[in-house]
DNA sequence: CTTATAGACGGAACGGCGTACCAACAAGTA
DNA sequence: TACTTGTTGGTACGCCGTTCCGTCTATAAG
């Protein structure tokens, strides 16, 4: 615990050595022990600091669940709404943060198959953490887990839609697009025990309960004062 | 071309084989060595006929991508909300009709890692064909590419939805179940240059924007005949 | 009937992954 | 100094998935 400095050294030569690798002849030419050689240690290091080859791209996944488990736990009822976007925004971030190291991991993963395996079990297990707190919070509702389990989809699918238009340069502002995108996966996501003032509501339009419903969603988010 | 018989017969044996010893010894301890030689052929044949071990617990995946495809392909602009439906639902008839089978695959898959991410690798193909027909039909709605992605995601996570109920016979009325999955699911899908006659909408109530547009979402799915 | 060509098959060998085991070595403690 | 504790590198092993090659069978041509 305390020999951090070392120890973090240690892996992250690992990785350094890894991605040069992988950039030069690519992921399956480059073998564990090649890796393990460029950077100054045995093969039976590498893999006691990784577990497997591919670990080396993802490093910091189970770090990132702990902090949304930990972002979910800590919402109440009236905060849920901002929870699941903060929650989901923290992985963004993260990647935001990586910069040019995220944006190699992207073409290094676009195109070995065997990595993007790797990467949508990973996805799948954010998907999971948000569907097990949105079920909770939903139960109660018709079609409660069903549409918690659409909700965790969308808060995820979101997420990968601004995160892969920025890892391809398509956007110079993600957080705005972020915001929006939650905006719109958020439109499946009403407050539980929330009983306001009743409303009359007179609308003439051809627009789709859909489309109105997306106008006034953010009337419902403002309502929801967080904590 | 012909010699279907025969060849459907050795591949066969080799899947039966194989869901044998895995299920005696289980994924981890049976070698494809094993498989081959219960089967009665050689190790050559079985990565011939499969490519890899775990290739033999998802036979029929291409084929139901490209099911999947052909039906979205059929759609026209007013029949797409149906086609989403149905193609959808041919990959629940496919397990469905497999009985046993899907359910030994999905015992299997769920207490094996490697054999999870893989699963997950599939599904997120049919997401992304099932996206990629939708960004078509949605280009032009305000955040159509985002939406697009979504309905994508909520109809693969609808599919899931029904399907492990089933699986763990939680349901015994499947289709039902679906039908329903998918009107929530659809929920996102807006027909595109429906123009429909302006109607008055009068509510008094306390239930959310979103209660409120789930109820009427049979009327708008009613407005698309069917060709 | 014989020969030729193509395709399915099994065997052998190879490189590589991930694991198990072991010996060497450093650092802190009695 | 001796003893633990933990990290490291080396060796060996089983298995995967691929490649190469020789064998067998079947269908067609001569």
């Amino acid at each position: 615990m305390s020999e951090k400095p070392r120890s973090a050294t240690t892996k992250d030569r690992l990785v350094a050595a890894a991605y040069e690798l992988f950039e030069e002849r690519g992921f399956d030419a480059t073998t564990a022990e090649d890796i393990a050689r460029r950077a100054g240690v045995g093969r039976t290091t590498f893999f006691r600091a990784f577990g497997s080859k591919d670990d080396v791209i993802f490093p910091e996944h189970d770090l990132l669940l702990g902090r949304i488990d930990e972002r979910l736990a800590a919402a109440t009822p009236a905060t849920r709404a901002l929870a699941l976007s903060e929650a989901t925004r923290v992985v963004l971030r993260h990647y935001l943060d990586e910069g040019e190291l995220a944006r190699a991991r992207y073409r290094l993963v676009g195109s070995v198959p065997a990595l993007r395996a790797r990467e949508t079990g990973g996805i799948q297990q954010y998907q999971r953490l948000f569907a097990r707190w949105l079920r909770e919070w939903m139960s109660h509702l018709p079609d409660g887990h069903l549409r918690a389990d659409l909700l965790a989809a969308d808060l995820v699918t979101a997420h990968n839609y601004v995160l892969r238009r920025w890892l391809r340069d398509q956007t110079s502002d993600p957080e705005s697009e972020f915001d929006q995108a939650m905006r719109v996966a958020l439109e499946r996501y009403q407050p539980s025990g929330l009983e306001p003032s009743s409303t009359v509501v007179v609308l003439r339009t051809s627009a789709t309960p859909a489309a109105i419903q997306a106008q006034l969603q953010p009337l419902l988010d403002n309502e929801a004062p967080l904590s």
